[in-house]
DNA sequence: ATAATTTAGTTAAACGTTTAAGTAGGTATT
DNA sequence: AATACCTACTTAAACGTTTAACTAAATTAT
């Protein structure tokens, strides 16, 4: 038989008003002798409360949504750590969505927690197309945006990375290092990530009074493949470089590879950097030089920001004003391949 | 205003148990007219039903559980994402939890998700220990153990991956090769995996008529450093090896860089295998001959036999006599480091 | 001694669904 | 003409909690 509060309270002689406030711990006018009779039933039955029947009531289930394009990319599961690490501490639990960045798969997991009754939601989104903006403008819950920008008066916060100062960090670290004929193999200009990067580049090149040159500068996807293609690019075409700058570490992860059999070494005839720092740039040959992206902290503060907003009272009548922003500052980490 | 099942019945002009009925596909009785008059009030009024209303009566949540000691290990995202997938194709969400191998931090996550009415839990647990038996005896819903054994009468699936058979695989592609000193660097010999794989390495010696050697097998950690301490260790004695068949991927290419460090060239002076075929296994240099895992099918198979559990009525009541096992078979996947 | 307050509970409504059982009118069957 | 069976719904109970409002007894204050 299913045991229910219901039994707990027969058991212990108790109506289940009792046997709840105990569980809750709003037992401040509860004798001892009562507590431990019910503390007792509890054990002797083994039982567990229907935390969804008391969710009903609340209207809190303590379950989060984390929607990220891809686990199996390198680049998330420090995220999902750091959201994870930080919900359990609070007695939260994740419901985890892959949506290999299409949007119709982030409709239907927003509204799929939706229906399940998350309290929040954090979500590295795909793009920032109208449509998006009436996804986010339909969901009830509190949102908070992680990695990637969107703006949307919606959203109630946003953890993201400062690419536009990471990539000028890396791009002065390889002019600091002599390099002067600096490509850029960027990731698609329909992310903002690509934009802030490039930005961050061209800044750092005209702070330090080097030229723009677009040919030196190509767009692909932010993929091992789109390295190795990006490579060939230039190699193919007229213009020298001395180094490459990468649009994320994949991207130079191939790169390398593409020179290396090309018969460059690495960093001798070409530097190369990266950014993100995952788990892989420690471990290719040459061990690669990358701006890193706080990626467990990213993942923990969202987390941290969400819970904020979902326990916060002033928030709770989706009266968001005061959106807040955490921007993450990169770090160069430097190895072999500069 | 929060809208529920009544406001729509309200708006349409009809009970609420109609409204459900339609949301439900259970109206095969209704009209068309009816139907056409209440899913426009769902739109009118952008309605979604809340699911944990539903789960009460229906007592099933479409929450299945999903255990593993870290995803931030390159072994585990394939598995997370293929059990999402199937997940998700049936109309299921997943939690995700992260243990770290600890035993009480297991405890903690299957009472939570027992608590949050998950319908069935998926787990790669940690260990063997009369404890876990206990758990997973107190569990009230399916489990399925994922790639690691564990002998419970009350678990009602099983997805493993053939150890024995790999590594007898991957040693015998050694031996064929034309290798005949081979060393092992296992794991820890607590794990089953590391046992397996150790009786699977004996067994292809034996076969093929090559002597055991114990001083040749070192025992540690399936990470990184323990291939770079294991290699020390052999090298430090006096006993030749012309080859290492390592426990894991990590562990490979951890020997291989400190290989490497000490000036020996892979595979001209010592081949080396690995385990797993992770994400970086491809892209090490040199590329690692490995020993595949079908990971994401790992993932994608256990949901399945869980989902199948779940609906199967027979073994509503944990009627679980007949424990399905399912078995995967790995594969060589040859690369540049043998 | 009486009133006010505190203590230690209980009662009952509410949360938002699903679903078994009921019903009224219409159609088909004998 | 009476009976059975559909059709197209409605009614009301149930799921397992939480919590506001109530109560009876004990304690404290006046």
């Amino acid at each position: 038989m299913k045991i229910t509060i219901k039994e707990i309270a027969k058991e212990a002689g108790v109506s289940i008003a009792t046997v709840s406030m105990i569980l809750n711990n709003k037992d401040k006018n509860i004798t001892h002798a009562t507590r431990v009779r019910v503390l007792d039933a509890v054990k002797k039955y083994n039982y567990v409360p229907n935390a969804m029947a008391g969710s009903l009531v609340t209207q809190k289930t303590h379950i989060v949504g984390l929607i990220l394009p891809d686990i199996t990319n390198p680049f998330f599961p420090g995220i999902a750590r750091g959201a994870e690490d930080k919900a359990n501490e609070s007695g939260y639990s994740i419901i985890f969505c892959n949506t290999d960045d299409k949007l119709e798969v982030e409709e239907k997991y927003i509204e799929t927690l939706t229906k399940k009754m998350a309290d929040g939601i954090i979500i590295a989104h795909s793009s920032g197309s109208e449509k998006m903006s009436e996804i986010l403008e339909r969901c009830k819950v509190p949102i908070i945006l992680i990695d990637r920008d969107f703006y949307s008066e919606k959203v109630c916060g946003k953890v993201l990375v400062n690419n536009l100062e990471g990539a000028y960090k890396g791009v002065s670290y390889l002019i600091n290092k002599g390099y002067t004929k600096i490509a850029f193999l960027s990731g698609s200009l329909k992310t903002r990530t690509a934009r802030d990067r490039l930005d961050g580049y061209k800044k750092a090149l005209s702070d330090n009074g080097l030229e723009y040159d677009e040919k030196l500068v190509k767009y692909g996807e932010y993929k091992i493949e789109w390295g190795k293609d990006g490579v060939n690019e230039l190699l193919s075409e007229t213009r020298q470089f001395d180094s490459i700058f990468c649009g994320n570490d994949l991207i130079a992860i191939g790169a390398i590879k593409e020179l290396k059999k090309n018969g460059y070494s690495i960093p001798g005839d070409v530097g190369v950097m990266g950014f993100d720092d995952i788990y892989l740039a420690g471990l290719v040959e040459p061990s690669l030089t990358t701006v890193r992206q706080p990626n467990y902290k990213m993942g923990y503060q969202a987390m941290e920001l969400l819970l904020e907003t979902l326990n916060d009272p002033d928030k709770k009548n989706n009266n968001f004003k005061e959106m807040e922003i955490i921007t993450l500052d990169t770090e160069i980490i430097e190895r072999n391949s500069i």
